[in-house]
DNA sequence: ATTATTGTATTAAGCGCTTAATACAATAAT
DNA sequence: ATTATTGTATTAAGCGCTTAATACAATAAT
């Protein structure tokens, strides 16, 4: 199952950023040892380089370790992955809020927009 | 004042979403005349072919018309612009959403979290 | 001990994006 | 009539991203 991938950004950012999301949500617990880059690559349908440069990128952020030949895991530090996932919320949050301010909206019609919405979605 | 370009997406991309918040927020309101494409490249701080491709990206959307030698104006259809205006704020939230549904929060949660932080910029 | 699997590194090629330097035709401004 | 301004087009160069094809050292698995 290739993933959802666009064309407007690099794909390692993508990479990056669905593993993050993955953590945050538990597929990956803390602990939990991650497929190989070659596998992983497959299973995104992209080139391990391009799977290992999103790798890096994430251990460099400290949620990912490397243990040189038998793969890699991601971090135990639970309460790290929570705070990182709190702030990835945030930053997502006021992105948003301040693209709708340039866009002209105020705050009452914004949260008028989002709550419906959000019960659209069930 | 050069504007607000990241590194992280092609600037032309940016150029047309930032413009097309200018025109959303009445900046430049249906039918006013925009800067010619060197002045604006130049207020943006990129080179003229960029600010050209982001401008023929926004008339191929019919945000924008171009007058051969007279230079470029926005559309007089203001029920178009108000529709495109709501088309990405709906985009937008979806997008928000759905990540943070990735991201394992649930609804409740995540109307906490935006009227609250909504709240804090005032 | 041998084999398979791990992360890692290198090289070459192709692609799109961006810039720089020019040039041109059409026409608005003078 | 002349000049300045408009959008537009072209060419060349550099850059980062992505892929493909390999190769290697370390070590887990057998």
């Amino acid at each position: 199952m290739p993933w959802d991938l666009k064309s407007d950004r690099p794909i390692y950012t993508q990479l990056v950023e669905q593993i993050k999301l993955m953590v945050f949500s538990g597929t990956y617990p803390p602990g939990s040892k991650l497929p190989s880059v070659r596998d992983m690559a497959q299973e995104a349908a992209v080139n391990p380089n391009t799977m290992q440069r999103a790798l890096a990128k994430l251990e460099e952020d400290g949620l990912i370790i490397t243990h040189r030949t038998s793969g890699r895991s991601i971090t135990e530090d639970a309460s790290m992955i929570e705070l990182a996932k709190t702030k990835l919320a945030q930053d997502q949050i006021f992105e948003f809020l301040e693209k709708m301010r340039l866009m002209g909206f105020d705050q009452k019609e914004i949260l008028t927009i989002i709550t419906t919405m959000a019960k659209e979605l069930k």
